[in-house]
RNA sequence: GGCCCCUUAGUCUAGUGGUCAGGACGCAUGGUUCUCAGCCAUGAAUCAGGGGUUCGACUCCCCUAGGGGCUACCA
């Protein structure tokens, strides 16, 4: 068998979307289980909307993820150039080349002509085809038009009275009728080619042998099969991966939250997470697990597990996902890239290896770093401030804020055992127990009636903090 | 309008003629002698509808409905 080839096609005409993300690690996963080449071309041939700037995002959050290519930009190659814009000249050598074989034939129909044969058949119920106006043009009549100074392009001449059929990887045979689509441009009058022949041209030349793309491209293929065929090079096989839908079950949008990858990595959801819940969105695994790295994501992936339905992005699940990573990976993965999102004061007042403990608390569920802040927040150095509501909840344990005072400040260094002992017998000396006990002590302390366990809050701020706190609270309340 | 594709709980999915239709997220309840979280346990919830084929359909065929895509000198 030929070795695997596989490409993503990405146009940079925006941040990569999270539908593009996973048409890139589906097409990554094929070529890593298969020992084959992952290879990346950008499609830049849409000058109006392309911009090298949206290039460069796309292949850095590509590697974010850590969607590493074989041959592409930056990578190098024997097929390049990967960038279409420079690869104009090949496209127009094929083209040239079809039409001295007959397969197509310049057109200089104008936009207004073929808008309003368009809406033409469309009135009289036609399908909206080319109706084949340029097609018999001999040599003499072309070179007329063209003095005429009229626009040319170059229309495909598509074979009459052929069914074609596709075998899909993923969805099974796919049977195209014939009569489907009309001659369609290939080149455009501005010399440019159109996405169908440059993706077929390129395809074929770079020796692909597995188109993986999103189930959007299902009909392009019939078009793209027919020029596989014009051009007399080997097929590729294809496979159409399901789109993702938005919560409305629209094709996901700007509208639908956050659906850029950028978005997500600067909300501090790690790559692993992103990959893995992506992954998960229209294939399965045999498996028993849902967590899973790249690796082992590669190590089992197959086209033919790929669902057939268009499936929702989900947020909740990417986030559990997100916090099971987070927290099986621990402060010796996570630890560095959650500092950037720790408050400034967290990271003035408390030692590196209190940051630790912190996050090893706060990990426990944490989806993403840029929650951080907010899970944490027991943990804000400095006397909480609280309003009446907090100072409601306070009146009534003056005695016990007073117990814990004098227990505090008898006890010498402040571990877990001796924290546990001095409230233990402040609980014992004011006759109160459970939550009555913790939660003023909570209170007095953080100002939130909940956050993680009282004893590591303590010791972690501190015998000092603790002690002001407390006076703190209990002035409050005496007020 | 034409053509192509899709349809299992709220969501992601397993399933390829005979299963009590399995798992995960989310949700609910209980437990874990401070709370939240976590963890454990339990629970509610699904084959879009209608026809066939068959001894037997979630599984095969047809129709309907819904969704998506293509029908461009966008990709």
């Amino acid at each position: 068998m030929r070795d695997v080839r596989v490409r993503f096609a990405p146009s940079p005409t925006g941040y990569l979307h999270v539908g593009g993300a996973r048409t890139a690690l589906f097409n990554w996963l094929f070529a890593r289980h298969q020992g084959g080449k992952f290879i990346i071309r950008v499609e830049d041939t849409d000058r109006e909307r392309s911009t090298g700037e949206f290039g460069r995002m796309l292949l850095e959050d590509l590697s974010w993820l850590g969607l590493d290519w074989d041959e592409g930009p930056g990578s190098g190659g024997e097929f390049g150039p990967y960038y279409q814009s420079e690869r104009i000249e090949g496209y127009r050598r094929e083209a040239q080349r079809l039409v001295g074989e007959n397969r197509a034939y310049p057109c200089f129909c104008t936009d207004e002509e073929l808008e309003e044969k368009r809406e033409e058949q469309k009135q009289t119920g036609r399908p909206p085809q080319y109706d084949g106006t340029c097609r018999g043009f001999n040599e003499r009549q072309r070179e007329e038009k063209r003095k005429s100074g009229l626009p040319e392009s170059i229309r495909f001449l598509v074979p009459a009275g052929e069914e074609k059929r596709i075998d899909d990887i993923a969805r099974g045979e796919v049977v195209f009728p014939a009569g489907m689509v009309g001659d369609f441009v290939i080149l455009r009058s501005n010399g440019l080619p159109t996405y169908n022949f440059a993706a077929a041209v390129d395809d074929a030349s770079m020796r692909i042998t597995h188109v993986i793309r999103g189930a959007e491209h299902l009909s392009n293929t019939l078009r793209q099969v027919m020029i596989y065929e014009a051009l007399g090079t080997g097929m590729p096989r294809f496979a159409h991966i399901p789109l993702i839908l938005g919560e409305d079950r629209t094709k996901l949008s700007k509208r639908h939250g956050a659906p850029n990858i950028r978005d997500y990595r600067e909300r501090g959801y790690p790559a692993a997470a992103l990959v893995n819940y992506l992954a998960f969105l229209g294939w399965s695994s045999q498996g028993d697990s849902e967590i899973l790295t790249l690796e082992q994501l590669a190590g089992e992936f197959e086209l033919e597990r790929v669902s057939d339905s268009p499936s929702i992005f989900d947020e909740a699940k990417l986030n559990w996902i997100s916090a099971q990573h987070i927290r099986a990976g621990g402060a010796e993965k996570y630890f560095t890239g959650a500092r950037e999102y720790m408050p400034p004061i967290f990271l003035e007042r408390y030692a590196e290896s209190d940051l630790k403990k912190i996050f090893d608390v706060v990990s426990e569920n944490l989806p993403c770093f840029s929650l951080f802040e907010q899970e944490a927040r027991s943990f804000s150095p400095g006397i909480p401030r609280y309003g009446g509501e907090t100072r409601e909840k306070l009146a009534g344990a003056q005695d016990l804020l007073g117990l814990f005072i004098a227990g505090f400040e008898a006890a010498g260094e402040l571990d877990q055992a001796s924290i546990r002992r001095v409230i233990k017998e402040a609980g014992k000396a004011g006759g109160v127990k459970g939550k009555d006990l913790f939660l003023p002590l909570r209170l007095a302390l953080t100002g939130y009636e909940h956050g993680p366990d009282l004893t590591t809050i303590i010791s972690i701020r501190g015998k000092d903090e603790v002690l002001a706190s407390l006076r703190r609270a209990l002035r409050e309340i005496q007020k």
